[in-house]
DNA sequence: AGCACGCCGACT
DNA sequence: GTCGGCGTGCTC
């Protein structure tokens, strides 16, 4: 907090005529005069401060790499999201482009300590990190120091490098090839080669490499003809490429249904018309929304626009890409985490350049520096991953309504079951509303059954793995057919459920399940502080099986080869797919059927289109429904009607099992019908009565410190000035010790503010981040975020 | 984040 | 009188 805030510095006079805003320098900072990189946020011929400003050491690009827009939405962004400005600029650029920051030992005299002679070892420079040396070796390094014989040199790396290759180009005329081609040597055999090639492939560019391998010539037979004025010769830059998705089928635009040409045209005639609107793409599962999207881009890319489509991180598939590519081609630009630093930088040049007007990404993607914006496509709108957790605390969906008003164009969110926000502002008319209500092959929605595990835990064959399910699986495998089983890992044994009844040990003031703390054996309310011992019997049914909930992949994987001994099981978690292409490759094996059990987290449940898969299993619908949230129930139904989805996508008819300790709940029984409008009233009315968003909007604050009275006092002294500057209107939550209340010895206070109008507010807000910074000193770390998405 | 400075206790 | 650890303030 210290230092968010520019600082003015000296233009040399060889930069002072391209120097712009937006460009990266280098520039000497602190009392040691470490070199850092900064951005040039603005230029002035004056100054009138009274410090002593020093000079910009270095420029490291010869044009910005932060356009006006990205300075504007990182102007934004700070405001938005309490973030400070260096990381809202950070985060508009690729990895690559960041600085690397190196320290060096340069060697000004000579060393007599033999110790640290080896060190050096004969070099004059060598690498300097100073937690990889004992202390007494850094005690003797300062003496030296001080005694000018070494010297600490500060490096700022720029890792973007552009990869380059050779290419050439036919120079002279093609009679003037034609009479060179005369003169020659009769044995010139290679050179008469050499013209034919050119003269036929006269105005034509070629990668050197390409043609010395396909055609037998070398390089030297290439730069002896440049020499010779046949060529000319020159270095194009090459981008990696990610996703060497194995040439695509071009596709073509399928025929659309009526809703979806209605939706599509809707779309189209904001492009037309420049229109910020943003829309909410309410369809089914299968009902064509991939379709739609693919049209409203080929609209945009036919207005001559671009566009920029996100998709969340976990369904960022080959199969999803190959899509986009069949359509696009190289005019698709591919930006998400599993890419190197290298390749991510290629394709973020490649849209910068214009060269791709298509991007497809992730959350950050929304930050690609794609110009003439036609369209922002938002899939599964709803994800939680659309929100970063870290700073800059930002959501994907508002930074694409900023970016749709800075370039007058539309915003699409689309999704089977959306966010209770988007869909609250669809209905009020702030979004477009567009609905998608049949599946394009006309198949009924797969049949969803229950199985309600109180009953079933007596009888059942393993503790994860009930007697019904046990079953349809083995029918399923008779027929050759495939099956997919998924293991809800969200909020993994943080609660309490009784294993008779089903019932959740709730707070009695919030109704919200209350999280189980190990440290103490008591279970927390994480939203009014309440806390009670844990219980030995169940408070509704006094039966003693009350457990902390949760289950592994691992087990469960084991509980099936006990049950179906030559079964064939792939296993999709976070344990297996850490290693780049591990997930590609997994989904790749099952789809040609080297398996017959996918086994899974949540990660299975977005996307995946199997035709031969015809039983979809869900082992524990109930653990995301405990969380400590009041998004539990919307978190659950999402997920179940998603994953119910994967079921019978092609010809065969499939079924769904969901196994659960609560059948009676509404957002099982919701998500069993797919009835996502009968869910959406529902949950309406229960935040209405909680008072949650959408009818609320929320502001979390956290404090940590290492001891743990600092972080609980530094939150009841912000409590006691928020409410000044509230209305009676506004509620605050907590403090409250978060869930997972100590992390690396650092301990965690939280306080919720449920507000609807606030003018106050804002200011506060941001003036408590001016003003902790004092504390900050001590290891007090103020965090605040707008609309959190988690509350654990 | 990282550096320097200054205060203070421990040691020569 | 000196060294080193640690808290504090500053960075154009």
């Amino acid at each position: 907090m210290q230092t968010n805030h520019p600082f003015t510095y000296q233009i040399p006079e060889k930069f002072q005529d391209f120097l712009r805003v937006g460009m990266r320098v280098v520039v000497e900072f602190g009392n040691g005069n470490r070199k850092i990189q900064g951005f040039v946020t603005g230029l002035t011929d004056e100054y009138s401060g009274e410090h002593q400003l020093k000079s910009v050491i270095d420029v490291l690009d010869l044009n910005p790499v932060l356009s006006d827009e990205a300075m504007a939405m990182a102007d934004w962004l700070t405001q938005r999201t309490f973030a400070f400005k260096i990381r809202c600029l950070q985060v508009m650029l690729p990895n690559a482009m960041r600085a690397s920051y190196r320290k060096t030992l340069k060697l000004t005299g000579k060393i007599k300590d033999p110790a640290l002679a080896a060190l050096f070892n004969e070099q004059s420079e060598i690498e300097f990190n100073p937690q990889k040396l004992a202390s007494t070796q850094l005690n003797q390094i300062e003496k030296l120091r001080k005694a000018n014989q070494v010297e600490i040199v500060y490096h700022v790396d720029d890792r973007a490098k552009s990869k380059f290759v050779w290419a050439f180009k036919a120079q002279m005329s093609v009679k003037e090839l034609q009479t060179v081609k005369k003169t020659l040597r009769k044995n010139a055999v290679k050179q008469k080669r050499l013209l034919d090639f050119l003269i036929t492939n006269h105005e034509q560019e070629f990668v050197q490499s390409d043609v010395t391998r396909e055609n037998n010539f070398t390089a030297n037979d290439l730069k002896t003809a440049a020499e010779k004025g046949w060529i000319t010769r020159y270095q194009i830059e090459k981008y990696r490429n990610p996703y060497q998705v194995d040439q695509v089928q071009p596709s073509t635009s399928k025929k659309l249904t009526a809703e979806q040409a209605h939706a599509t045209d809707a779309v189209d005639q904001a492009i037309n018309e420049a229109q910020a609107a943003t829309f909410l793409l309410e369809g089914v599962t299968g009902s064509g929304k991939t379709e739609v999207y693919l049209q409203i881009i080929q609209h945009a890319l036919a207005q001559g626009k671009s566009a920029l489509m996100l998709v969340p991180e976990i369904s960022l598939t080959p199969q999803i890409v190959r899509q986009f590519k069949a359509r696009f081609g190289d005019q698709v630009a591919l930006l998400h985490s599993a890419l190197s630093d290298g390749e991510r930088y290629d394709e973020w040049r490649r849209i910068e350049n214009g060269d791709a007007q298509v991007v497809v990404g992730a959350r950050s993607a929304i930050f690609a520096p794609i110009k003439n914006l036609g369209v922002i496509i938002m899939d599964e709108e709803h994800e939680t991953s659309y929100k970063q957790e870290d700073m800059p605390r930002y959501h994907a969906r508002d930074v694409a309504q900023w970016r749709g008003k800075y370039h007058h164009c539309p915003v699409v969110l689309g999704s089977a079951t959306p966010s209770l926000e988007s869909r609250a502002r669809a209905q009020k008319g702030v979004y477009q509303w567009l609905r998608l209500t049949k599946r394009i092959n006309g198949k009924a929605l797969p049949q969803v059954q229950l199985v309600d595990m109180r009953q079933a835990g007596r009888y059942a064959p393993t503790t994860d793995i009930s007697q019904e399910l046990a079953t349809e699986i083995q029918k399923k495998l008779a027929l050759n057919e495939q099956v997919v089983l998924m293991l809800n890992r969200r909020g993994y044994s943080s609660f309490l459920m009784c294993r008779e009844c089903g019932e959740v040990i709730k707070c009695p003031n919030c109704d919200i399940s209350l999280t189980y703390h190990k440290d103490t054996n008591s279970l927390k309310c994480h939203y009014c502080g309440h806390e009670e011992p844990v219980p030995q019997v169940c408070p509704n049914c006094h039966s003693k099986a009350v457990r902390y909930f949760g289950t592994g992949t691992q087990r469960v994987e084991k509980e099936l080869t006990e049950l179906f001994p030559n079964v064939r099981i792939l296993r999709m978690d976070v344990d297996t797919t850490r290693r780049k292409g591990a997930h590609e490759r997994i989904l790749d094996e099952f789809g040609k059927h080297h398996a017959d059990i996918l086994l899974g987290t949540q990660m299975i449940a977005k996307g995946l289109d199997f035709p031969n898969v015809t039983l979809v299993g869900v082992l524990n619908a109930d653990t995301s429904l405990g969380l400590p949230d009041f998004r539990a129930s919307e978190r659950t139904f999402q997920l179940l009607t998603q994953v119910s989805g994967r079921a019978g996508r092609a010809e065969k008819e499939g079924n769904v099992l969901i196994q659960t300790y609560n059948p009676d709940h509404y957002a099982i029984q919701y998500a069993r019908r797919q009835d996502y409008e009968h869910f959406f009233a529902k949950e309406m009315h229960v935040r209405h009565q909680g008072g949650y968003p959408p009818y609320y909007y929320t502001v979390q604050i956290t404090a940590s410190a290492r001891k743990e009275t600092d972080a609980a006092q530094k939150m009841f002294q912000i409590r006691g000035e928020i409410v000044n500057y509230l209305s009676q209107n506004a509620v605050i939550l907590g403090p409250t010790p978060q869930s997972i209340m100590r992390i690396n010895n650092r301990y965690y206070y939280q306080l919720v503010i449920k507000y609807k109008n606030e003018p106050q507010l804002e200011n506060y807000l941001q003036n408590l981040l001016l003003t902790s910074q004092k504390e900050e000193r001590n290891g007090l770390q103020i965090v605040i975020d707008r609309d959190p998405m988690n509350f654990i």
